[in-house]
DNA sequence: TCAAAAGTGTTCTTATTACACCCATGG
DNA sequence: CCATGGGTGTAATAAGAACACTTTTGA
């Protein structure tokens, strides 16, 4: 007869990799911690399990508990359970990260964390415990999945301009992109709705704001399209297209 | 001061998901339990983690001790952590994938499995635990996977003729491929080793052996290029054509 | 001599790249 | 009237897709 109490037992925690983008960067949202292990440092607000939780609604109860933040974005990537990774005994952490549209919401840091700030991922040197290691696994992570569904929205309000969501591939995928070939690639996608308004106050010539329009997408999941805004327009994807017909 | 032990634990698992190719169809080493719960139930090889040793560890640990495989291709995928999952208590389980090739190596069912056996995967429609689910999520993670990185030759002997392979990317990626397209690809990318040498005993005309290049994929990262069958012939990333001029 | 799979090129179509100038606005 | 970023098209190149017949072997 199994009998768990037989076996070693963790604490368990989730942190989260909070991405926003702002001014051209992507940023992640930090929390300077209040509490020891590591107090008065930078770290990913992250917090413990509870035994009657799952673990994607811890993560989404830890988030908001710490920074505020609630419905927003959120996936688990990965976990983390070296013997040493905390100072004060064996815990296992699960990384989610989520993407953030950083005006859109306020931060309110509470518990553990006593301020909480946005910032840019290629000035941080280090963090406490092992959640340098995270973010960077989180990082890689976003940038290949950004290629493969269209989640880069969740980073932007909801009007934007198409240099706005260039900036916000090309800062991702930390890549230049040509401005003519990206337009011309999102807008054969069809899953921009044009507002019909242009920018206000900006001392140029204003850009047209546009909305990602969720339903299209659908219907452009259904037809087997593909999204990868990195390296050119929509293609049908093999599986529909071959399974029709070879025969040689 | 932080105490952990104010903090709930949780026992927790290691479970892998094992793949391999045989006769063109991908498949799992499940075993059989021969303890409760799911006494004589099918499920995935997994077991409880100690102590004193990280994750990574414990995958390899407890592949080796509940079918006898050794040194195979191993990678974390997900964790899974519902209340529920386990029927006598609080469970979470990190799952990992391996890749193995299946003629090269005997299976020795042992501790918690009575037998241990290949199943193909389109076969399984329920498994205990939530381990079909689990299942599902790491064939989803090969299936991308098997784009980016030549983790494919994982599944075949080290001798393989292109249509083994061809097969192999067939059943992954659940497409028809067109032969000489394929060859034109594979072949291009120069990481392939004809060894000079053919099937024997096959009634049709024997195909010629390849072995994969290892040290040669060193060289095709290096030059920038792009690992993907599916999708036709290696290309040299934007990330290092781009950057060297676009003015417009 | 048959069955079974191996091996092999070309053409057409589509996607990707490279690239430069005029436009609208605010200061 | 200047600075700033917005907005636009085309031609050349490269990659992808479609497709059928000859070869070699063992039985």
């Amino acid at each position: 007869m199994l009998q768990l109490d037989n076996f070693f037992k963790s604490a368990f925690t989730v942190d989260n990799i909070i991405f926003g983008f702002d001014e051209d960067d992507i940023k992640v949202l930090l929390i300077k911690r209040k509490e020891d292990p590591y107090m008065d440092k930078w770290a990913l607000p992250g917090y413990f399990i509870k035994e009657d939780e799952n673990l994607d609604d811890a993560a989404v109860r830890v988030l908001e508990e710490l920074t505020g933040l609630k419905d927003v974005y959120l996936e688990q990537v990965s976990t983390f359970g070296d013997i040493n990774r905390h100072p004060k005994g064996r815990v296992i952490t699960v990384a989610y990260y989520s993407l953030v549209a950083i005006h859109d919401y306020n931060i309110r840091p509470s518990r553990i964390a006593s301020e909480a700030e946005w910032i840019k991922v290629k000035d941080i040197e280090e963090l406490s415990f092992d959640h340098y290691k995270i973010l960077q696994s989180c990082f890689q992570r976003l940038k290949r999945k950004v290629r493969i569904e269209p989640i880069g929205f969740e980073l932007l309000p909801p009007k934007f301009t198409l240099t706005d969501l260039q900036h916000l591939y090309e800062a991702i995928l930390e890549v230049k992109l040509d401005k003519r070939n990206f337009r011309k690639k999102i807008l054969s996608m069809d899953l921009l709705v044009d507002l019909n308004e242009v920018q206000e106050g900006v001392a140029h010539r204003p850009a047209r704001l546009y909305k990602f329009y969720e339903s299209k997408y659908q219907e452009f999941l259904a037809k087997g399209l593909v999204f990868d805004l990195s390296e050119g327009k929509a293609k049908q994807s093999k599986a529909i297209k071959k399974s029709s017909g070879i025969i040689d």
